[in-house]
RNA sequence: GCCCAAGUGGCGGAAUGGUAGACGCAGGGGAUUCAAAAUCCCCCGCCCUCACGGGCGUGUGAGUUCGAGUCUCACCUUGGGCACCA
């Protein structure tokens, strides 16, 4: 007997699939359409393990779909261009676009030997010509349509590398190659109105129901919507024409606690006071080097700068309220402005006790009349308090109530309006770099910023530049930009920004439809296949690549590009965790971290000992894979070892989809040894010859609860469930004294049921059981309800709801007759100890207590 | 600082409010073998007991319930998110 060989099968069934063209999908209205599809990768030029389960994963479900008769598209692409090509061609020479597309060939040739039903007739890359150049027809429409505009907004700059930063670019303010301080600059950039669509999108998220509640909640969070007042200060000694100041407040309720007035160092007013004092100016420039993430401000020292203007309380002319710049408001969020309540806001208060501002109290709460010292007294606004200090007729009420009243009487006395107001800040794609799409629109001396003509698409990137001047290379080409203006035919200069990246990844899912169609989308292929039936991808992108695509599909569907159906492009949504592994360490001669590759250490007992001299090393359990802490596992060589069917079976057996899964070697073992278990257990049926037995029902029953199992764990994403089930299976299989025939049978429906995990091996036992048919072609094996239940079962007994007994009853007995039976065990006589019971408990086909 | 999630054997993890620890790993014992590998069988939460059996046990403390890993509240710990990485 020739053992499980996964080298040679996974090869012959690769073939196989490719010569039938199984997983090439054609639009086909005969049967349900399924579109599955992961988040496409980074073309890093390594497959990571990650990758190996997030596509895995969606295998899964492709080739379950398939064998339940829905006809499947299943594509594949690259999200190509970004910042790691042009570190890339930095660091040793070279040109992005070459290293790029030599990444993605490397990587292709990684991933087909994984089996995945993916279909490469489909295939692109984002930063080919004819892809992006259609993401400019998009951008020109969207333009048109008015979802596209310009305005000042300010970036990280690098002053040595001349180049802008993102955030995680900047380390404790200097940027991350040059070490240079990192400047805050403005400049004119791109934007595409997202803000237009909070409302709408806040409110869609409701009914993404196949979403993961954690995701639909972070977007929620991300576009913050808050409902509040806004209104003016009157400027007592008003400046320039500068003679009110506009606030919003969610907290218009504890506007008699006003203390002082607060606008923001990019506040107008702020910027024109900094043209008269030094002092301003110095304090605006400080607060502009500040990083603005949210928890870096909450975190930073509360700082402020008296303007020495002041205003008017718009409910007592005689009440005047000093202006501060602080540098804890931001421009982008509301006016830019507000009011402080020191007593009811803990921000508020530190700020005015470092500066001696005056705290009023407004509300105390039911049971405590204490005025607010150095913590502010901040209850949720539900809860019910007493007030002290207002301005309606308000005594005692909840936050909430009083902010309500609030804002009605504002209305009503028309010095205040309601408004709802959102975090979401509009979606700046401008990026001052070589290797993305090009903007599509030229600057003219004459006409303006004027958009490109849609046939001279695609404008492409020029290949011949160089990284080795800091800067973008599309500023310093002697020709690119040189162009002809498409409005009067003069000279002009093309705009040198290209599009955030995240623009690439909004629309590939539409585009997957029809990959070689002359307009962006066809509109017979998107009705087709759109939505996304099922996404797949890692929680990373819960925000920003979800809501974005949510918006695109908007403006899509506006532009023409989508249908009216596609508005919401992911009907279901799942986010796998990670592949972690162990990191061992030990600390080197020089006192510095020294970080082992799995192969130099042995384990034993637990602990781990460095194969050549058998120091112990610390284990740093389930870290994240990480090339400088030399505890990745390349798939490659997993395959190698133990064949795809193994790397397939492991990503998905250990730990919950959601969440991350731990590689072990001893465990990535232990799954090739059950492949290998299962091959040998039905080359053994194969051969054998036993007569038809009573142990034949048993097995039939146990094959007829596994597939039922088996197929609900896959419907809900429970693919360790699932093989847990497939483990059992194979053991009863393995151990049944059923007869040869009931044998083949299970045999069958195990290799069925295993194939969406374990392709390869399923078709080769198929073909083993005599099975002519591809098994990825064959139809899912169907459960007959009458052999899911026995006719007897049995029953725990509890006494005061600790375990006593069990007995054994026919499944439909009497809950009165049940009780009798459960009584008179021995065990739970001794239990009871003679006393009466109180009470039994009997739920009918789970349990009885007896209470005493 | 704000928002959210998760805490179960030595480890990964199972459990529609109903027998806690399925399944796998690690560990222990045995069979087979000249021996080993591979394979097969058995045991495996903690404590008491030769055993039968009993007590304790799902981060901590309270509560709801005939019955709580599961529901409620408070707390502790860990992880994630909080605007130019992809």
């Amino acid at each position: 007997m020739s053992g499980y060989s996964p080298k040679e099968i996974e090869k012959k069934w690769q073939e196989k699939w490719a010569e039938q063209k199984v997983f090439q999908a054609q639009t086909d209205h005969s049967k349900p359409k399924y579109y599955v599809l992961e988040m496409f990768p980074y073309p890093s030029g390594r497959l990571h393990m990650g990758h190996v389960r997030n596509y895995t994963m969606g295998d899964v479900i492709a080739r379950y779909k398939m064998s339940t008769g829905h006809n499947v598209l299943h594509p594949m692409g690259w999200d190509a261009f970004g910042m790691p090509a042009e570190n890339a061609a930095m660091a040793s020479g070279g040109h992005p676009k070459e290293w790029t597309y030599n990444n993605i060939e490397v990587m292709k040739s990684q991933m087909r030997p994984m089996g995945w039903t993916l279909d490469w007739t489909r295939e692109f890359a984002t930063c080919d010509p004819e892809y992006y150049g259609k993401q400019q027809e998009l951008f020109l429409d969207f333009l048109d349509a008015g979802l596209v505009y310009r305005k000042n907004a300010v970036v990280n700059w690098d002053p040595v590398d001349m180049t802008v930063l993102a955030n995680e670019q900047v380390e404790n303010g200097r940027g991350w190659r040059s070490g240079a301080i990192v400047e805050r600059k403005e400049l004119t950039q791109w934007f595409f109105k997202i803000s237009d669509f909070s409302e709408e999108l806040l409110d869609a998220i409701d009914a993404l129901d196949n979403w993961p509640a954690k995701v639909k909640l972070m977007q929620s969070n991300w576009i913050g919507q808050s409902k509040g007042l806004e209104f003016d200060f009157e400027i007592k000694n008003s400046l320039k024409n500068y003679s009110r100041i506009k606030v919003y407040t969610t907290r218009p309720d504890t506007l008699m606690g006003a203390s002082f007035v607060g606008i923001s160092a990019d506040h107008p007013l702020a910027k024109e006071l900094e043209k008269q004092s030094e002092e301003i100016s110095a304090f605006n420039k400080e607060c502009r080097q500040m990083s603005t993430s949210e928890a870096d401000m909450e975190k930073a020292e509360k700082k402020g700068v008296d303007t020495g203007l002041r205003v008017r309380h718009p409910l007592d002319p005689d009440w005047e309220l000093p202006v501060w710049i602080a540098n804890f408001i931001l421009m982008e969020y509301g006016t830019g402005a507000i009011f402080a309540c020191p007593a009811h806001d803990q921000r508020d208060l530190d700020f005015a006790r470092k500066y001696k501002l005056p705290v009023i109290d407004t509300f105390y709460g039911l049971e405590n009349s204490s005025p607010v010292k150095e913590t502010a007294f901040v209850p949720p606004k539900t809860e019910t308090v007493q007030w002290i200090n207002h301005f309606t007729d308000i005594d005692v009420a909840s936050g909430q109530e009083a902010i309500d009243k609030t804002i009605d009487l504002a209305e009503e006395n028309d010095w205040g309006k309601s408004i709802t107001n959102f975090r979401l800040r509009d979606w700046g794609l401008s990026r001052q770099r070589y290797w993305g799409c090009p903007i599509p629109v030229v600057h003219c001396g004459n006409c303006g910023v004027v958009p490109e003509k849609k046939e001279n698409l695609p404008i492409t990137l020029p290949d011949d530049v160089t990284f080795d001047v800091p800067g973008n290379p599309l500023d310093r080409h002697p020709t690119w930009r040189k162009c002809e203006c498409p409005s009067c035919g003069g000279p002009a200069l093309r705009e040198t920004d290209t599009m955030d990246t995240f623009v690439d990844s909004s629309w590939y899912f539409a585009r997957f439809t029809s990959p070689k169609s002359e307009k962006p989308t066809s509109k017979e292929d998107v009705s087709y296949w759109m939505n996304v039936d099922q996404y797949i991808g890692g929680v990373e992108h819960a925000i920003l690549h979800l809501l974005y695509s949510r918006f695109f599909a908007r403006a899509m569907q506006i532009t023409g590009h989508l249908p009216k159906t596609a508005k919401e492009p992911f009907e279901a949504l799942f986010t796998q965790g990670m592949v972690t592994h162990a990191i061992y360490k030990s600390i080197g001669s020089d006192g510095r971290d020294l970080f082992h590759y799995p192969e130099e250490v042995e384990l034993r007992e637990g602990k781990a000992y460095l194969i050549k001299d058998g120091k112990e090393v610390t284990i740093i359990p389930s870290a994240k894979m990480s090339k400088s802490k030399n505890n990745v596992v390349d798939p490659v060589n997993i395959v190698d070892a133990f064949g795809a069917d193994t790397a397939r079976w492991f990503v998905l057996s250990d730990s919950p989809p959601e969440r991350d899964v731990e590689w072990t070697a001893s465990g990535a073992e232990a799954a090739n040894k059950h492949l290998s278990r299962v091959y040998r257990v039905i080359d053994e049926i194969i051969k054998s010859d036993i007569s038809s037995n009573s142990d034949d029902e048993t097995l039939s029953k146990e094959m007829h609860k596994t597939t039922h199992d088996v197929t609900q764990a896959i419907e809900s994403f429970g693919f360790n469930a699932a093989i847990a089930r497939l483990y059992s299976f194979t053991n009863s299989l393995a151990k049944s004294k059923a007869g040869t025939e009931a044998k083949l049978s299970a045999a069958k429906t195990l290799a069925q049921l295993m194939s969406p995990m374990t392709p390869h091996l399923s078709e080769e036992i198929w073909e083993k059981l005599g099975e002519k048919n591809l098994v990825s072609r064959e139809p899912w094996p169907t459960v007959d309800e009458n052999l899911l239940s026995d006719d007897t079962i049995t029953m725990p007994i509890q006494v005061n709801g600790k375990l006593r007994g069990q007995i054994e009853v026919q499944k439909d007995l009497e809950p009165s007759e049940i009780e009798i039976l459960a009584l008179a065990q021995e065990t739970v006589q001794r239990a009871i100890n003679g006393a009466s019971p109180k009470k039994v408990v009997v739920v009918p086909g789970r349990i009885v207590n007896v209470v005493i």
